[in-house]
DNA sequence: TTGTACGCGTTATCAT
DNA sequence: ATGATAACGCGTACAA
């Protein structure tokens, strides 16, 4: 039942910095640690992580941020799967997690991250075009690592993945199965994620020589846009509509379908993210998949060398994504 | 630039213990208090919170242990809005969360949080009817408060929904409405929530004298074994389906059009948990609302009385839930 | 290899 | 109301 190092040291009858190094792995010779070991077997001593602390400078904490709107949070799986892969990675290194969600002020949040002694560094989610909070941590010298990214953050470290390269590969595929009125249904104008994927699929359709003027509406995410934004690109005689997400391409399916037009072979339906729903659609929906959990795994890695050596340059991360080609767009294969 | 409470001290010319006064609201002269703040004011001093935590024994930190399948902790919003709640309640105290997943042995995250000095408290998910680390968490002398409740926690301090009530409640509508041949779908049987719900089915069943024989097939709070467990329930002959969860539902309702029948008419159809979809379905799905975000700031607030009173003996709380009747059930209503 | 002694930054106790 | 001063528990130079 000792509760402190000293006591430790008392009961093996050797000093506390000896107690202190086998705790730590410090040279040790074998029988003194064998005898510190038998006590410490019998003690169920915890150390005071807060005195480690202190003492050491390091906590062997990291913080996440994702102030986000808490509706959003709710319903869309990324920031769970986003959640996991960090949580694995911090496990790989038997480091905690004080998570912040946006229910203080970003100036509270960030004067709570940025107090000395509670975390080693953060990982911050990166989604809006300007937050204030995203800057107050880059501007700190708390070590801090990004997910997804602004284009003004090109000396701070993230992980994102390419939405760009995506969106015009859906799009390419769109057009390669014979569509060219293809409509769009934006996010959120401010959101980076958004914004990079209208930049692919306007590139892509730059590319082949077709026209956008009149294919985008602008949609927030949710998939109540979905369905009035599918109803006036159709409105306008799409042939095809990319979603940039699921839970609107959800919406739009619903719209599309109400109106008695088939799937894909009136209007071709593609989304992005790949939720657990997609596959299970009527038809199965054509997305993009990324890969969240490791998303988040590669930006606590990341995070870690930031840690342990604050002098490292910024590292940039862009992960692969996957095109994921169901019914919705090469239709003729069985329906479920 | 003052980094510690010492320079804060020199630079205001007082002692180190009436800048901690006038950091932490002691009595303190107006005069003196405005003089502090003023360099306080220009100096962006934050206070090192590992210390502070040493001294006064108290981190302010909670502690989140959320120990489940990481497949539904991707798809049910459950863990999201529980986390939000927390995190909510959390604000209010200006408190910070500590969270663990399950992403290492429940005797490392059991070890990691029992460390002295890390939080003062922990809310545990507890659905699993054995579960070491919620086990040891009430044998510790940490601070505890459940979300859920296992029969054998009597003596803890919980948060929970009455889901027995629930389910009966959902039962008894659905033999309101002319029902006798209610199949039942259940989760996982060692699921707290799920046996509860199932105890309420049987006993709403019970008391209105109709048999349980070969009505209850096992599920998993998956939607595939919606599918396949209504196909079974469809196969003898029943004219309602009652799902312990709305993932379930969803499957079921797939198998239940698969077939060409009718729902309501041909077989009435429930769920439970009124996730997001469950409005949008075609038709509207029954279920039952329990308000996941205000358990989880309910068990902080438990908490929290714990922490300031470790002497008080266990507060246990059930939440209400609310029947949602849509037309799954009742019908007739307007399509959407 | 082991022990001594100091420092980490704060709160809290006790005088004044 | 304010100021010394002693904890808080641990890591770690430095000395032995």
């Amino acid at each position: 039942m000792a509760r402190t190092i000293d006591e430790l040291a008392v009961l093996s009858g050797v000093s506390r910095a000896t107690v202190s190094r086998v705790l730590n792995g410090g040279s040790v010779s074998a029988k003194t640690r064998s005898r510190v070991e038998a006590v410490l077997g019998e003690t169920n001593y915890r150390p005071n992580l807060a005195a480690r602390s202190l003492a050491s400078g390091r906590s062997n904490v990291v913080g996440v941020v994702m102030h986000i709107d808490p509706h959003l949070l709710f319903q869309d799986p990324y920031f769970s799967q986003l959640l996991q892969g960090m949580s694995s990675a911090l496990a790989d290194r038997s480091a905690g997690m004080m998570l912040w969600l946006g229910n203080r002020s970003k100036e509270d949040t960030l004067g709570t991250i940025l107090s000395m002694g509670l975390v080693d560094g953060v990982v911050v989610t990166a989604n809006s075009l300007d937050d204030p909070l995203v800057d107050g941590l880059l501007a700190s010298e708390l070590p801090t690592v990004l997910v997804g990214h602004r284009k003004a953050d090109r000396t701070a470290s993230y992980v994102d993945v390419d939405g760009v390269h995506a969106a015009d590969a859906m799009t390419t595929h769109l057009i390669s199965i014979g569509r060219s009125r293809i409509g769009y249904i934006t996010g959120m104008p401010r959101n980076v994620a958004a914004a990079d994927r209208l930049a692919g699929y306007r590139q892509a359709m730059k590319r082949a020589g077709l026209s956008v003027a009149d294919t985008i509406v602008e949609g927030d995410f949710n998939t109540p846009t979905g369905v009035t934004g599918a109803a006036s690109l159709l409105d306008r005689g799409v042939d095809a509509i990319f979603c940039a997400n699921d839970a609107m391409a959800l919406g739009a399916l619903e719209t599309i379908r109400a109106r008695g037009l088939r799937v894909p072979e009136d209007v071709a339906l593609a989304g992005f993210d790949d939720l657990e729903f997609a596959a299970r659609l009527d038809p199965p929906l054509t997305t993009v998949r990324q890969g969240v959990r490791e998303q988040g795994a590669e930006a606590v890695r990341n995070l870690f060398e930031l840690i342990e050596d604050r002098s490292r340059s910024p590292r940039r991360v862009l992960l692969p994504t996957e095109l994921v080609i169901r019914q919705s767009t090469v239709g003729g294969g069985p329906r479920t």
